[in-house]
DNA sequence: TTGAAAGCGGTACCAA
DNA sequence: TTGGTACCGCTTTCAA
């Protein structure tokens, strides 16, 4: 690998202009800059991104902390993120935190230690001190959110979508087509942005003249470990099908969790949708795969994580008085298992 | 951020003492060794990447090169190489190259400009060009390849699973269940790996006293963009299954091209395994989530993973008398897509 | 418009 | 066993 020195040296001029023309500042007289820009070519030089991180601070780097690398909700996000990063001359990190707070704070810690110029924030589950610390972090660092903070008092920067009005949409659809015990399997409220899914489900029961029935929602247990929301999808439908009064559609906090349920339900006989009806949300490729393919509401995934990659750019950039706090609205797709 | 200069003072010693201590190199007295820690600590000091970068030329850093991120079985292998890479203090990038030769080598070029310390290689279809490149890559830093290079005269570093053994029991059990027309789904001979499975397709067939019938043999067309597995198995069965004499069970070179397949029989009415059996290659997680579920070859993906991991974290390492052409054998599992 | 030179935060050789 | 010091490759004043 060459130095600036050898390009100085074949150009003729020396490393100060060199540096001036790789990094944009300062003036070249264009002669010049065409030699070294030559010189640059002859040699196959590109400078070392150590040499130039130990003075400007910055890797050119981002990372993307996700709980579940097979959600591949993920997936869709970190190809919006990617294509915006590369565009840019960043590359991105894909931290897989396997739903652990305590892998969070590992990934967070070592990627404070490797300087990553910004971090794009998925979260599983919330507690306290994470929040707290990436809330902390965010100050000393661009950090994007990519869930809601209840908390009043904290204010950090996210990219989401809203899941009230598309829930409660779905659920009165569901009522429009004749169910009346309309289920729902849920993680337990950590979440914000699931929380907001499940009381938009509710709200659209309670508009179509029907009273939330506790009875009909599953919660899955506390910190099971190992366990994904495909697996709990399949356990909130046996358990809600085995109840005396089972329900005659589910809704879910995420696409695989629906697809575990239909996994049950087509795996128990079931018809879908004529016994019951499934709706998901995300609209991950999936969801036209299943049989019968998913109804659900479609979040701009790839668009979020460009989003989200823009302003943390902007963000490393120094531009601060930009937007940071976006929300998309969803959009409620009819499929074949509602249909 | 605390530097080496901080520590050294807070200790009472020199940077020469502090940098042996973190890099381990080098004696230091137990003392003066506690001392050192206890500064370190106290600042909550860690060593700049940077700085360490520069001279060492190590990044701790390792890249994935993946066609494809919705295919989950990169996402399965990934897996076996971050825990090794964390370790082992690495970090993993992954390089999504959406099957496009050219994106492997726009990203190879980065990565060697940020001077990862080590590449895995997957590819989703072979140029010469590219062979060439990264098999020369190969003899400058770390390169693990995921397939094999059937040219007799490079010789490179891979980890990867045989193919021709297990897809020739497939077809074998095939017939032995009183399937005959026995069709295949395959992508072009591009990768070695896949090839082979389609030879062992092919023997499988023969050994049972069964002719191939090319006819019953679909290969996706070449160059076709954007184009998914998922949409080539889909495709391929419905060209299959249109032929004046379709087949009555269908194998395919990935899990994910098995999945499409299914999507399309399931689709078109026809009774899995009943009219058309189908098998696949890889054992991902939607092996068992499709209806049914999916008869497949079930590669160790995580362990492979893990192994090239190793591999490549010894090459860093200057060990390179190491085996480092490892390849599995993997395991015919029976479920209700044949069954 | 350009060059000289002082760092940036480490590592590693050499001498003590 | 330790310290001094010359780098590593680049950026960035400051002067010319």
């Amino acid at each position: 690998m060459s130095t600036i020195l050898d390009v100085a040296k074949l150009a003729g001029v020396s490393r100060s202009t060199v540096s001036r023309v790789i990094s944009g500042n300062g003036v070249v007289k264009s002669e010049t800059r065409d030699k070294i820009l030559h010189a640059i070519e002859n040699l196959n030089y590109s400078p070392s991104y150590f040499a130039q991180g130990i003075k400007t601070g910055k890797t050119k780097m981002l990372a993307m902390l996700i709980p579940d690398y097979s959600n591949l909700y993920y997936g869709e996000m970190y190809r919006g993120i990617e294509q915006v990063a590369l565009e840019n001359g960043y590359m991105v990190m894909i931290c897989n935190t396997d739903k652990s707070s305590t892998r969070e704070r590992i990934y967070a810690e070592e990627l404070r230690k490797r300087e990553v110029d910004g971090i794009i924030y998925n979260t599983y589950k919330r507690n306290k001190d994470n929040i707290d610390y990436f809330t902390k972090l965010s100050k000393q660092m661009p950090v994007i959110f990519m869930d809601y903070i209840d908390d009043k008092d904290i204010d950090v920067p996210y990219v989401l979508s809203e899941g009230f009005e598309s829930s409660k949409k779905a659920a009165r659809y569901l009522v429009s087509k004749g169910k009346r015990r309309i289920g729902y399997i849920r993680v337990p409220p950590y979440i914000s942005v699931v929380q907001h899914r499940y009381e938009g489900y509710k709200q659209g029961l309670i508009e179509s003249g029907i009273e939330p029935d506790e009875e009909l929602v599953y919660q899955c247990p506390d910190n099971e470990v190992g366990k994904t929301h495909l697996d709990v999808g399949f356990e909130g439908a046996l358990f809600l099908m085995n109840k005396p009064n089972p329900p005659d559609a589910i809704m879910t906090s995420t696409d695989i969790m629906a697809v575990g349920a239909i996994k049950y339900l087509n795996g128990a006989g079931y018809k879908i949708p004529g016994d019951v009806s499934v709706v998901g949300f995300d609209d991950i490729a999936l969801a036209t795969i299943v049989e019968p393919s998913l109804t659900t509401i479609s979040q701009p995934t790839r668009k979020i994580g460009e989003v989200a990659a823009r302003i943390l750019l902007a963000k490393i950039n120094g531009e601060n008085d930009i937007e940071d706090q976006i929300i998309f609205e969803p959009e409620f797709i009819v499929r074949g298992s509602t249909d």
